[in-house]
Order: C-alpha cells, then structure tokens, then sequence
DNA sequence: AGCCCATTCTTGAAACTTCAACAAACACTG
DNA sequence: CAGTGTTTGTTGAAGTTTCAAGAATGGGCT
C-alpha cells in the first residue's frame, strides 16, 4: 500500500473515461451473460464456462489444477463450482490413474446435452453485445489489448521465469 | 433459447481468440483488484467503487436507487453491501427529506479516509495493468469499445424508449 | 529408507450475490 | 378521495466465492 500520494500518478479525464467504461461494460455483460445462462442453463457463467473447457479436452476430461488454470480461478473455487456440477450430473469425478492425488472432471452426456442446447442461445448474446456491436478494426484491437493485459496479469506463465536464468 | 442450430453463426478463430482473451483479463484483472483492495481497503472491489462514487457525490451522498444505476449493481446488491459498509462504519444511511421512501447513503469521515489512504494503490494497480502497458492509441481505443458494449447493454437509458413515439 | 518440502485437492466458515417476495410511499386516474 | 399501479428500498434464503487450514501423495536429497 501507497502511503504518500505526493507522487501518484493519478488517472487524466480521458483515462478516468476509459477506465469506467471499462467497468461498467464489463459489469454489464457478465451480469447479462449470468442471467442469459442462468435462464438457459440454470448454471452461472464460470460453471458454463467450466463445461466449454472440459467439452474441447481430449476425451472430454481435464485435471482440476489444469481445468482451474484454464479458466482462471482457483482451486478452491473448482473444487466447489464441480461439487454442484456434479449434483446436477453434468459432471463427474475420476481418480487419476498416474497421480493419486489427482481428480480428473469428466463431462457428463447430460453435461454436454445442456451445453450443446445452451450454446446457440449463448454464443448469439456473446455476438449481440460484442462482434456486431464492433468494426473489424476494433475486434482486432479488442483482442490485442485485452491479450496485453492478460498477459501482464499471468502469474508468470510457464517458462516466464527460469530460475537458471537470473 | 435458441432451439434449432442449423443457422447460429459460431465464433470464428479469430472470433474465439478474442473473446477468451477479454474473458481471461477481466477475470484475472477483477480478480487482482479485488485482492489488492481487500489487503489494503479491507473491502472488494465493488464496494470501493460504491465509495468512489458516493466521494464524488454532492455532499458526498447520493439516494440508494442512483447510486445503484450509477455502480451498474442491482438495489438489493447495494442494500446488502451498503449494510455491510455501515458495519464498517464507513458509510451512513439517512431518510430522505423529499421523498420518504427513500434512504441516502452517505459517506463518513471514516470512510473518506479509508478511500483517501487507498487510492494512490488503487490507482497504481489499475495503472500498472492497464495504462502503463497500452499505447495511446489502445487506450483510445479501448475508451471507444468499452463505451460501444455499455449502451449496448444498457436497459434504455434515459430517454431512450420513448413509447410516445413508437 | 527416511526426511523435507512441494503439489493436489478438499473442506467449512464467513463473506458476498441473486432471486423472489414484500411493505411503504408515491403518482396517476377516474 | 378512493383505487390502482409504480417506485423505492429491504429482507431471508439459497447459491456462489474467498480464505485459511488440512489430509494425502509425490519427488528429491542424503
């Protein structure tokens, strides 16, 4: 924590601007991504993102420390968001058979079922607020960018920092 | 929902690529805010903004329902949260003189110091992550984007649907 | 083998959000 | 003014997320 401001940088009027369109248009659409899915899916956002990533795993099956990574949440919140895909049978768990500490997250046929019904509806609201909304310039813009900041907030991604290298 | 797929356009590649690219920034960068201001705010990310917003109020109060418009957050979200920070003692709720349904939230002394010691960190963090590795362009642009998907999702602001005129 | 530390995943409690339902005050209409 | 519908804000329950702690296995080192 900062304790003297003396020196802050703080933000300019267009960055200000920038900065709360930032937030309000990322509020915006994950509320309305929640509700979309909610109604159509009966599952929040994250969960359905959960079941996207497992559906494009070879053989529909993912360790949870690399689900987690993927879609970038923790462990913990994993362990849990699968706990109640499970109840739902959308989902379910499998010993590991190299790593006995490890789970693998299977996709259920139900799991896929709801995804595969869900998907149109979803990825016309993704487009509806984004890519129709946007030029061509723009998208490509938007995927720079946001693949910049990304990046900058990536724990040190694989390789990143090599010990041996310092 | 859509029912029948035969005629849902799917993201392309570069489609896909641009949109897990906004979905991992925003998590990882709401992720990291909400970290950074829970260490030093003692509060997440959105409750910082409620007293942001109310800083910057007239008299530094502002009634529940426009405070929730402004913060993008639902009434009952800000009723729970606004509970949450009069605990903290940071904010205060006072009736309405004009209108006795409504409550005004206002923003302590206690408050304002907390805000005012953890800005400068705030600041930084969204600097560092964003500002500081995005050329001018981007910035600009990002201004733009971001502006386009919030009226996008915007329930009709002000003015917008205007029955008479249907 | 034995020891040590890292990794994997889970757990429970506390904090936060959502949703539907509700009371109270307002505002319009006849 | 009574009737009707709307707006304001809250509430409790259910669902989700965070955080700190912990059990179990893995892997390296002596």
């Amino acid at each position: 924590m900062k304790t003297h401001d003396e020196d802050t940088r703080w933000l300019n009027d267009e960055e200000q601007r920038t900065w709360r369109a930032y937030l309000h248009a990322t509020m915006l659409l994950e509320d309305h991504l929640d509700r979309q899915l909610q109604r159509d899916a009966k599952m929040p956002h994250v969960y359905y993102g959960l079941l996207v990533q497992l559906s494009q795993a070879p053989r529909r099956r993912m360790r949870m420390t690399e689900l987690a990574r993927n879609a970038k949440i923790t462990r913990s919140r994993l362990s849990h968001a699968v706990a109640r895909l499970e109840q739902h049978g959308w989902v379910r768990r499998e010993d590991c058979p190299s790593d006995k500490r490890g789970q693998n997250a299977i996709l259920t046929d139900a799991g896929y079922k709801v995804l595969k019904e869900s998907a149109p509806g979803h990825v016309a609201a993704v487009r509806q607020a984004i890519f129709d909304r946007l030029s061509t310039e723009q998208q490509k813009s938007l995927g720079e960018i946001m693949r910049i900041i990304a990046e900058g907030l990536q724990p040190n991604e694989a390789g990143a920092d090599l010990p041996w290298l310092r």
